[in-house]
DNA sequence: CTGAAAGCGCTTACAG
DNA sequence: CTGAAAGCGCTTACAG
C-alpha cells in the first residue's frame, strides 16, 4: 500500500528555480510576474500535474476572508414552507464548510410584491458579498437581477426556477416538464385509458406560475405521446384559492361519474384539492401532487393522495452552497447547474417521521 | 455581515495557562498529563465550545499518516456489474478526499466461493488498514469477519446487506423488506385487484438470497395490510439460471389467462423475465424489478418493464468513505448506518445517458 | 508531566 | 519583477 506523496508548490519552485512566492503569482494569475518565468513556471506545473492543495489554502484564506453568500428566499412563517426546508439544507452545506471560510446571510422578501423583491437585492448588494442565491419569482425583476449581478460579476445561483431561461444563468431545480411526464405515466397506470382525467391549477394573486404551467405540459406531451389514440379531454380547471363554492358546484358536475378518476395538482397544494373532492363526495379518484409538507404526507399516509412528486428543496440548497464553494475556491462551475431528480413518493418510501 | 473568529488550541492555551501541546494532548486523551492540568484544560474547552479545527489537523497529518481503506467486492468482470457502481462511488468520495488523506486499495473475490472470501479477508488483515468495506455474502464467513474485525478494533462498514443484523455492525444499505412493500403498491396500482400476480426469484449457484427473501416478504405484506379482502393468490416461482424449458411450459400454463398479470421479480434480472415472458407470448404483463443495468433499463424504455428500484449502489459506496473519514477523523460514527431510499424509476424519469 | 520549536502547503505583506 | 519570512491552527518529536 504504497502512498505517492503528492508534489506540492515548494517542488515546483525548486524545479523552475523560483521562489514560493513567484509559483503562487503564477498559480492565480496575479499580475507582477515577467512573461519568461510565468511561460517557465506553467511548463513545469503541466509536465509534473501539480495541483494546488486546496486544504492548505483555505488553511490560510479562512481566517482573513470568509465567504460571505447572501440568501434572498420568500419570507417564512413557519417551519412547514417550503422554503425552510431550502434554508435548511443551506444551514447544512454551511455548517459543514464552516471552518474552511464561509457564511451564509439571510435575507427575505413579500412572495406577493415584485417591487419589495427588488428592493431587497439593491439591499443585499450594498453590502460585501462573494455570491447570492435567490429564486425567480418574477420575471421583469429577476431579469434586471441578472443583468445587475453580471454587472457586478457577482455569482447568482436560481433555486426552484419557475422562468425559461433566456439568459444564461445557474439553476438548480426540477425540470417541470419532465415532472409532468412522470406524472402523466404514474396516474395512467393508475386510471387507465377509459378514465377521466383533470389538471388542477391553483391560483394565488400571481396568478398561474410557470412551473405549474410546465408540469401541465409535461403532462399532456406525456398522454399524446404514449397513447396510440388520443381521443379523450384532459379537464384543466383553474382554481382561485377564494371563491369556493362557484367552483364546487362545477366539479361536482364535471367529476359525478362512474368512471375512475384521475387528479394532477401541478403545485404544492393537492391537500387542498383531496378535501375539497372528499368534501363534494367524489369517489375512484386518484390524486398526484408536489411536496412532501405535512398536510400533503397525512393525505398520502391516509391513501387519499397516491403520489407525491419530490423537488428535494433541502438537496438544492445544500447543493447551491457546496456548488457555490467550488466555484469560489477553485473556479469549477460545474456544480453550479443541477438538474434535480423527479423523485415519486408513495406512502411505502416516505419518511413520516417528521408528522409525529 | 461580522465575522466571528473561531477560537482555537492557542487561546485555550492561554486561558489554561498550559502550552498548545498540552492542550492537543488533553483534546486526544494521551497520556502524560497530571488529572489536574487535563481537568482545567478539559473545563476551559467545555466553557468556550471550542472545537479544534480539523482542515488544520487534517493538513499536519495527511502527509504523514494516509488513511487506508480496504475495499472488498465481489469480482468485476466489466463496467455493467452491479458492483462496478458501489466501486465508483468509493473512487469518486476518495477523489474528492484525497488531499485530505485518505486511499482505498481494491481487493476481489470470487462470488460463489466463502473460502475465497474468507482468504480474501485474512489475506487484507496482513496490511497495515484503518477500516474495511465489503460485502455480507456468506453468513458464516461474514459472522467470523465480524468477530475478527471487533478483535482487531478494525471499523466495518457492510454495502447492500443481505444478512439479518445479530451483530452490531454498520449497514449502508437498502431495507428489503420496505421495497418490497414499495413494489406491491406499485404493482397493485397497475394491476388491480382482479389480476394475478407473481413473484419471480432467480437462483444462481448459492440459491435464493436473503434479500430477496425480504424483498417477496415485503411485497406480499403489502398486500395483506391493503386489501380488505385478501382472497386471491400470490405465485411464487423459483427459477434457476439453467433447465429453462421446463420452466417456460410452467410458466405457459399459469400465465395464460386473459387477465392482467403483475409480476415482481426479487433481483436484477428482470430483463430475463420480460424476454421470457414475450417468448412465450404471455400478454398484459406488468414487471417490475431492480436495480439499473443496461438490460433493465433498455426493457424499461420500451415498457417492456413497467418500474424499477433503484438502490443506488454509487451512493452508498460514496457514503461510505465519507462516513469512515468522518469516523476515523472526527470519532463520529453517525454516517456509518445508512437507509438508503426506495427510489422508484419510471422511464420518465430515469437517465438513459449511458445507453449511447 | 510539560514546553518550545519545527513543520504540513499555501498566501501575504514587505523589502528590494 | 522577485524573494525571504511570517503565519493559518494543529501535531509531533525532542528536551527537560
Amino acid at each position: 500500500m504504497n502512498v505517492s506523496k503528492n508534489i506540492g508548490i515548494k517542488e515546483i519552485a525548486v524545479l523552475a528555480n523560483v521562489s514560493i512566492g513567484t509559483v503562487d503569482r503564477v498559480l492565480h494569475g496575479r499580475t507582477g510576474v515577467s512573461k519568461s518565468t510565468k511561460a517557465k513556471v506553467l511548463k513545469i506545473i503541466e509536465e509534473t500535474g501539480f495541483k494546488r492543495n486546496l486544504m492548505a489554502s483555505r488553511l490560510k484564506l479562512a481566517s482573513s476572508k470568509t465567504l460571505q453568500i447572501a440568501v434572498l428566499l420568500p419570507e417564512i412563517k413557519n417551519e412547514m414552507y417550503y422554503w425552510h426546508h431550502s434554508n435548511a439544507g443551506i444551514k447544512k452545506a454551511v455548517q459543514e464548510l464552516n471552518e474552511q471560510g464561509i457564511m451564509a446571510n439571510y435575507f427575505y422578501f413579500n412572495r406577493l410584491d415584485p417591487k419589495n423583491f427588488k428592493k431587497s437585492y439593491n439591499m443585499i448588494f450594498e453590502h460585501e458579498i462573494d455570491a447570492l442565491i435567490t429564486v425567480p419569482f418574477f420575471e421583469k425583476e429577476t431579469d434586471e437581477l441578472i443583468l445587475k449581478a453580471e454587472e457586478l460579476k457577482l455569482p447568482l445561483v436560481f433555486l426552484d426556477s419557475m422562468l425559461n431561461n433566456k439568459n444564461k444563468t445557474n439553476n438548480i431545480s426540477q425540470n417541470s416538464f419532465k415532472a409532468g411526464m412522470v406524472a402523466g405515466r404514474l396516474l395512467h397506470g393508475l386510471v387507465g385509458d377509459c378514465g377521466q382525467y383533470f389538471v388542477f391549477n391553483i391560483l394565488n394573486k400571481r396568478g398561474i406560475q410557470i412551473n405549474n404551467q410546465q408540469r401541465e405540459m409535461g403532462f399532456r406531451a406525456y398522454f399524446e405521446q404514449n397513447l396510440k389514440e388520443f381521443d379523450f379531454e384532459i379537464h384543466s380547471i383553474n382554481m382561485p384559492l377564494e371563491n369556493k363554492e362557484e367552483l364546487e358546484k362545477d366539479i361536482q358536475e364535471l367529476l359525478n361519474s362512474d368512471k375512475t378518476k384521475g387528479v394532477f395538482v401541478t403545485n404544492a397544494r393537492s391537500f387542498l384539492v383531496s378535501d375539497m373532492l372528499k368534501e363534494c363526495c367524489i369517489s375512484n379518484v386518484n390524486i398526484i401532487g408536489f411536496d412532501l409538507n405535512l398536510p400533503n404526507l397525512e393525505r398520502l399516509k391516509s391513501n387519499d393522495i397516491k403520489f407525491l412528486i419530490n423537488q428535494n428543496p433541502e438537496f438544492q440548497g445544500y447543493s447551491a452552497i457546496k456548488g457555490l464553494f467550488k466555484y469560489l475556491t477553485e473556479q469549477d462551475a460545474s456544480e453550479l447547474n443541477l438538474d434535480i431528480p423527479v423523485e415519486i413518493i408513495i406512502k411505502e418510501n416516505a419518511d413520516f417521521s417528521e408528522m409525529n
